[in-house]
DNA sequence: CTGAAAGCGCTTACAG
DNA sequence: CTGAAAGCGCTTACAG
């Protein structure tokens, strides 16, 4: 530490720096100056070798880079937590694992990376039921998730979400209300809670409604998905009058089909998307879809972490409020 | 060091961990075995510290996070980025600048995190002439750049790029072929190269074809500006019969403009975008676009920062291939 | 309010 | 091929 020359010990500039307590005002002053004008940068290794604390954060992508990054809620989520994490101490270090297998390659890696003490806590961005190990990451570190974790576990884990159900519902409901009868639904990833409960949503609103829950075809969230999913529909139901997709990605990608197949969006066949993500306003027909705050998601998921590492008492479960946005496709 | 239980010193250990040349095979399998039984896995900061390289690379995006996440090109170049590290024994450090102001807060914030020694290395997705800084950070550590740095420094920066000039050139030249004459640019933020790079190719085309080069309006890169830019051609010169935009982001927001305004694209206005991202096949009208190989271009700068450190001579700059793609808008 | 000293958990010349 | 020892650059009880 060169920065001694202030005319002090090591200590004392540790502690000038760092802001403790019970530092002399003008002690803290000078050798801040003296610290400024030598372009001293602490070495972080050494402080968290030091202190056990490495005061950064990991972004826990569970998705292989390509799909995760095609999705624009997850980008928003990104945004939000990058935005939070930003103004804090910490530093924000991302990682996309594209294991893709159960503990495989690239998913140990992750885990010993997380193992190694590079991170003080963990926010996990998306999670599936193949990544169980996620579930148990809290014995070890703090750590919060976007979207309820696929499991009830015993100390619970934090997450951040909306009523997926519910608000499936809703938007199905609008599409019953409109008089629509043949009301199918693209699924997101059977192995989401988040795609599931929009299924459950999908069929509580039809069996409330009377109506059969019978046109479910799986996508998995991607575009590809979402237009596989509509020709599908076209082939096997015909007579289809109306698309619940899980997600804007899958439903602009089934607009596009079905102009491209020569049924008008809405009035032969209305689309209803879920996320009010980038891709519900860029499609070919804007897409009426449940606004979810996707960004403000992901600062409530950095923030939650930031109190839960300063030590601060917060909810287990925060439950963000979505709407539906009528727009022209539904 | 528990695993010193597997019979050996901390030494040895360490070095059969580390995959050192001399250690017997017998060794390396036991402590080997001990290890992962007692699930072992080092600590990272210790062994920063004492080796003095952290095994971790930054990818820096001097942006404000909404600003740099809405650009679908910067995505794709941070999939290809993260693809290829996740593949070596690096972690990647994503860190989103949201400074704005010259080495302001959130800027100096990261400056002092890349003097603190967290990583060996940094990837530079873009950069503005703002963040002179940046064009300097090479005296401390090695750096890789998405794009020709804004101004030529005496150790020249490395570099991943395509000839925008060029590419830009050959893309208003088909304009030109395909009868237009009135040929406008929405042009991209004047402090980035790329940008600059593509406006005076647009320019180059125009006075090779003997026409005037004066219908040129200011964007940045957002789908908002090249809305704005496309309203306000239409107001001051109504008969444009072409438009070149920077990138596709603005190009789809200017194809929507034309489209509420009752002009056909492209049988009125032509429209031509740059980036080949996702907003190209999106857009209302696909765009027909210069494409550019951004995923690509991420593991390109990923590679050249990994042979930097491993001890490689690589070239200064990398030139990647574009071409221009025709879909419907020109 | 500030010093002197120990220690964080590894790696790495230096011997042997 | 492996040990013993020093040291990486900080922080933090412990005294005073």
């Amino acid at each position: 530490m060169v920065a001694v020359e202030a005319g002090v010990t090591r200590s004392t500039v540790s502690r000038a720096l760092n802001g403790e307590p019970d530092v002399s005002k003008s002690t803290i002053q000078h050798v801040r100056e003296v610290a400024a004008r030598m372009g001293y940068v602490p070495n972080r290794a050494a402080r968290s070798l030091a202190s056990a604390r490495s005061m950064a954060v990991a972004l826990v992508i569970p998705e292989p880079g390509k799909l995760a990054l095609a999705d624009p809620h997850l980008i928003a989520v990104m945004a939000g937590v990058s935005r939070r994490i930003e103004q804090s101490d910490y530093l924000l270090n991302l990682m996309v694992s594209s294991d893709g297998a159960s503990g495989g390659g690239a998913s140990s890696k992750l885990q010993r990376y997380l193992a190694s003490g590079v991170v003080d806590g963990v926010l996990v961005a998306s999670q599936h039921t193949r990544d169980a190990w996620l579930l148990h990451l809290h014995d070890t570190l703090p750590v919060v998730f976007g979207g309820r974790p696929s499991e009830l576990t015993d100390p619970p884990n934090y997450f951040i979400d909306v009523d997926n159900r519910g608000a499936a519902s809703a938007a199905v409901n609008h599409l019953v209300q409109s008089g629509r009868r043949r009301i199918a639904t693209i699924t997101g990833p059977a192995d989401m809670s988040a795609a599931e409960d929009r299924t459950e949503g999908w069929r509580d609103a039809l069996t409330a409604a009377g109506l059969p829950a019978t046109l479910e075809v799986p996508g998995d969230f991607t575009a590809d998905s979402g237009a596989e999913g509509m020709r599908r529909l076209l082939a096997e139901h015909p007579d289809v009058d109306a698309v619940f997709a899980a997600n804007d990605v899958m439903a602009a990608a089934a607009v596009s089909v079905l102009l491209d197949a020569g049924r008008a969006v809405p009035s032969d066949v209305a689309v209803v998307g879920f996320d009010d993500s980038s891709a519900a306003s860029t499609a070919r027909v804007p897409l009426t879809t449940v606004n979810q705050p996707s960004e403000r998601m992901g600062e409530l998921m950095a923030d939650t972490l930031l109190r839960i590492l300063a030590g601060d008492d917060v909810p287990v479960s925060t439950v963000v409020e979505s709407r539906l946005v009528r727009r022209a496709s539904a």
